[in-house]
Formats: structure tokens, C-alpha cells, sequence
DNA sequence: CTGTTAGCGCCTTCAG
DNA sequence: CTGAAGGCGCTAACAG
């Protein structure tokens, strides 16, 4: 039988209080009281039921989803996910809040870190942008001690406590290498599509793709980043644009979103001389074009996974307690047309 | 405040127990009182607390894993993983038992799982094996209320709940995706090594590989299919014998195990004569073929996932619970050496 | 500083 | 057929 309290508490000759408070760390008990206390939690192997506890605290997680108020599908699938989790809210005893802010808005994001920190949560996950003021604000939420958890984009050598996201380096270089090889002879010249090389996630996917073409397949050229802004509009006429003054053009990798314009714009050109499409996130309109073959492979993360985590880490780190770190590894997925779920 | 048994006690105009009775289908309720519990249940719109109704009933689900004792390194990591679990019983109130079973044995899990009955867990989980003494066992476990998952390879139309594992047949059509891309050009001639074609998620994977190779790159020639019974010495020799015999073999598709044997073979001729290889399961030797280029790609199914699925999928069952489908889609991992974990 | 007592939401005897 | 009372493992007042 599974030692409980009870257990412990008569085995160190106190009462149910005095474990209780020595098990949460409350003032009040004295030291050797403490120490028999431990004495007996260590000596019987004591592991507390979570399960229970919560129950007698009535406790529900607070949390809030920091979300930037873009349009893209990923984000929005992200948003969607995050109001599934919602629903689950009474079986998980968790009350989670959504927050909009503006995109690529760095102050914007500390106000909304700030304004959160006054109704003291248990947990606040935010997409990260990568500046001094928002690690800052961090550094003050984390003196509060309230979890968080980057979502998505990371701000490293912060005060947060997990980054539930793509490893972004590796992805680029996943996408070099997917791309080199998929060139294989056809020696190239390959355009790079970008939202903004302001975010963190986009240049880091940039660095790793490019190291990759560099030192694998240097026949293989890049042009200058075109930057799209995440906008279809404004990235079918880049994309256009290039694709009209390079016609030599063999590959394209987009790293951001405003695939919409993108796909667009390669599908205007006849069929056999498109080039091969390299993108992130597998959104509706990404998952067309790679069945109708217009994109040739997909990278992806799986907001489902990112969103559960990030919810399963917060309770974690609330609690204090480990987390299964294997669980919470978020996967660079690779679709092929073949293999699309 | 969520709605609790008090509350559909007081609103019905019965007692803790009538309600009590009503939510878990027992007898002993007169229908016109069933009626009026279940009337305010749905109006209060109620949701039981699973978590308080497991630390009323003390429960722990007991569960059982029935395992091919098969000496490869990915079996050996599934096993790692239901021992992890185990060691996490403690917190998730779950007593998980391992049994091993001779692998490809029919008859012999058809004992294993007679056994198992016996003693009435609330959930099985198991390798299956694809015959109609399996399926009919299966059958019975299912009349006497036992939750069942199959794991890695699956028993269709059967009587099991919940299939752990990946779509096989995807896999080999994407597989065959990434040779045929690979081999971009190079026309040529490809080889499959097997584990052994009586084996369902070995057929289903050759069944993909050859479809989309047809369908998709008509070039691409097949030869007669190698069965290496996931024998690493086995599958060395056949490897080393089909390159001599076939000097023109440019791709290797390995489906099942023994990998090891496949990479010596591959290894030992000289780097520039080397074939594309396309390997399944990520584990120490095939991570180092990778890494070495010896292996170009590898698809891998996650064996920690797979396991902590079949537990949220037993458990859920065992309650007559939903559960989060996307949650618990195993994914087809596509690993190069630019994204390895 | 320490102990007693009464729940959290649900289930399970045991009476009636 | 129905209800009252006690308990699962833990926490939270409130007394001492």
C-alpha cells in the first residue's frame, strides 16, 4: 500500500498538520520537528498524490495564452487549439485566458506581460519576440513566481521555464538538405522567403539553411531574403517578381507564412517550370498544394502538440514537479504528399 | 462553480447515492427516479470529476503489456518505455504488468492472452499478430469488458479499441517518395530488405513502397523482396550478396530490423559505389548510420509516444471516456541527419 | 510551534 | 427501492 499522511505522520509522531505544512514548505514547524518529518518521508518512500491535493485545495491551474492577433492559419490553428484546451478546461481543472496582442510588437507584448502580472496566474504561455524590454519583463513575472512557457518563438537566456517549439535551426537545415537533395544535379539558384528577419524563428531557420547549402551542395546559390511580411499579397509579387528577373530559379524555401502568395505565384507559371517548393506550417492552403504537387514538402509543427504541452508544463512547473521531457520535445515534422495525416 | 453531485441530489429531490447510482448504471432505481436524476444531470449540464471518483474508489487501473521477447533495438526501447511507465505508475494510479511473449508466434500470444483474462485487467495492450485465433481471442477479452490497444502492428476489424501505431502503408509510399526524389535522375535499380512478409506492418510497408514506385517513378526497378527475419547476420549477407549479384543497385528500402547487419554491408564497399539507404527506426546503429551518411533517411515511429498513448487510450476505454484523436495519431517521423532529436 | 476538525467530489457499505 | 454516514488522500482554518 501506497503511504499516505497518515503514514507519515504516525511514523514521525506528529500530527496530520505538521506534514502537511513540512510537505509544502510552510513556516512554523521546528527544525528537528522538520527534519524527523523528512526523516520519515524519505524512510517510507513517500510520494505525494497530486490527484488528491488538488482536490482538497479545489485548485484550478490559472493560465493565460499570450497569442499575437495575426491572421496566418498557423496562428490561427494555434488559437483554435488553445480554445480546445479550453474546453477541456473542468476535466483538466485548468481556467485559461486568451490575451490578443498585436504582432511583432515587442512593447505591445510587455504591456500585455504586464497587465497579466497583477492577476498573479499560475502560468502564462507567449509567443516570444526577441528584445531586452520583454526579457526583462519576464525577469519580473518569473520574480513573481508565475511559470511560463515561450510558445512557438523562444526568447533564450530568460527567466521562462520552457520553450515549446521547433528546434528553428534544425529546421532550416532540414530544409537544406531536403532541398539539395531533391535538386540532386540540377544545379541551382534558390530564393528565400521570409516574413520579417526581425522574429527570432525566421532568422535562426535562415542560419541553419543556409549553413547547410553552404557546406553540402555549394552549387546551389541563394538569393537575397525577400521578405513578405507574412502578407500573400506582398509575397506573390516578390515571388513573382523574382521568379520573372531569375528564371533560373530552382528552388524556393518559405520559411514564414503568406504561403497563400506564394503558392499563387508558382502556380502561374506552366507546370514544367515551377520550381521545387520547399514551406513551413501545414495549413489548409499548404496541404493542397503539396497534394496537387505545386509544394514538395512541408515542415511543420503540430500547434496541438505545442499548445498540450505548454499546458502540461505550466501544471508541471506550478506544482514544481519534473516534466517528461521526451513528451515535450515539439518535432520538426516532415510531409511529403504521402505521408499527410 | 462547476455543478457537483450535491447539487443534482438537491435539484432532482434524492439523495447522494440515488444520483450515484445513476451515473454509474447500477440497479436498484425505480425509472420515473432515474428520469428525474438524469433530467437534472443534463440540465445542470454535470460532468463527474474523474479524479475525485478515482480517489473515492482508490482505483488503480491495472493494465497489461504483452511483448515479443525480440532482441532488436527498437523492441528493446519499447520495452524501455513500458518500464518508464511503470515507473511512473505511482503518479498516474496505474499498475502496469509486462509479459513477454516468443515474437511471430500466434498461438503463443493466443495463450498470453487467455491468461491475461484470467485475472481481469482493465486494459491489455498488445504487438498483434494477424490470424483468426488472434482475432477470436481478442473477441472474448472484449465480451468480458477489457480494454484492448494494439501496439506497432495492428489487428483491423477486430474487437480491439484503439490501434497505437502508424498508418504502414504510408509509410512505404513516402518511402518510396523520398528514393525516388533522391535518386532524382539516376535511373535505378532498388532492393528491399524485410523482416519477413507474414507479418502485417512489413506487408503494408512493401505494399506503399511498391505503389507510389509504380505509380510515381516508373523508372525505378524492384527486386525480389530479401527476408532478413530481422536477423542482423542474416540480413548482411543477403545485403552483401544482392550488391554483387547486382552491381547496379542504386537504392536499398529497409523495412523491418536488423538493421545492423544491412549498414555493415553497405559500409564495407567503398564510399563512392554506396547505395541510397532508407531505414525504419531510429535507434542507436541506424542514428549512427545516419550521422556517418552511410543511411540517408530513417522513418520512425515513436515508441515513448506509442506507449504513453495506449496508457491515455486504456484509461479513457476503461472509463468509457473520449479521447483527443489527434493527441494520439502516431506520426510517421521522417529523420535526416539535420533534424535527429 | 503544533494539533483538531471539517471538508474537496465522489463512492460504498449498511440500514431502512 | 432509497437514504445516511463514513472514507479516499490531502489541505485549510481554527484552536491550543
Amino acid at each position: 500500500m501506497k503511504p499516505t499522511v497518515h503514514d507519515i505522520a504516525r511514523s514521525a509522531g506528529v500530527s496530520l498538520a505538521t506534514v502537511d505544512r513540512v510537505l509544502n514548505g510552510r513556516p512554523g514547524v521546528r527544525h528537528v520537528t522538520r527534519e524527523r518529518v523528512e526523516g520519515a518521508i524519505s524512510a517510507l518512500g513517500y510520494v505525494r498524490d497530486v490527484a488528491a491535493a488538488n482536490l482538497a485545495k479545489s485548485r484550478t491551474y490559472s493560465f493565460v495564452f499570450i497569442l499575437p492577433m495575426n491572421d496566418n492559419p498557423f496562428m490561427i490553428s494555434l488559437a483554435d487549439e488553445v480554445r480546445g484546451a479550453i474546453g477541456r478546461s473542468g476535466a483538466e481543472r485548468t481556467g485559461i485566458r486568451v490575451v490578443d496582442v498585436p504582432p511583432f510588437d515587442p512593447s505591445a507584448l510587455v504591456g500585455a506581460l504586464e497587465a497579466v502580472l497583477v492577476e498573479k496566474p499560475a502560468g502564462i504561455a507567449f509567443v516570444a519576440i526577441d528584445t531586452p524590454e520583454v526579457r526583462d519583463a519576464v525577469a519580473r513575472l518569473a520574480g513573481a513566481g508565475i511559470a511560463m512557457v515561450t510558445l512557438v518563438s523562444d526568447l533564450p537566456d530568460s527567466a521562462r521555464d520552457h520553450y515549446a517549439g521547433i528546434d528553428n535551426i534544425a529546421a532550416g537545415r532540414t530544409a537544406a538538405s531536403l532541398m539539395g537533395r531533391f535538386l540532386a544535379g540540377r544545379s541551382g539558384t534558390v530564393a528565400v522567403l521570409a516574413g520579417s528577419m526581425l522574429v527570432r524563428d525566421h532568422r535562426e531557420r535562415l542560419e541553419g539553411f543556409s549553413a547547410v547549402l553552404q557546406d553540402t551542395f555549394p552549387d546551389v546559390r541563394i538569393l537575397s531574403v525577400l521578405e513578405g511580411r507574412d502578407d500573400p499579397e506582398l509575397a506573390e509579387m516578390l515571388v513573382a517578381d523574382a521568379l520573372r528577373r531569375h528564371p533560373e530559379i530552382s528552388g524556393i524555401y518559405s520559411l514564414g507564412a503568406g504561403n497563400r502568395g506564394l503558392i499563387r505565384a508558382v502556380q502561374s507559371r506552366e507546370a514544367d517550370r515551377r520550381p521545387l517548393v520547399i514551406a513551413h506550417e501545414l495549413t489548409a492552403p499548404t496541404r493542397a498544394a503539396l497534394t496537387d504537387g505545386i509544394i514538395d514538402a512541408v515542415l511543420n509543427q503540430d500547434a496541438g502538440h505545442e499548445v498540450r504541452s505548454a499546458i502540461r508544463v505550466l501544471k508541471a512547473k506550478a506544482d514544481g514537479l519534473p516534466v517528461i521531457t521526451a513528451q515535450e520535445r515539439i518535432r520538426i515534422d516532415i510531409f511529403l504528399k504521402d505521408n499527410l495525416p
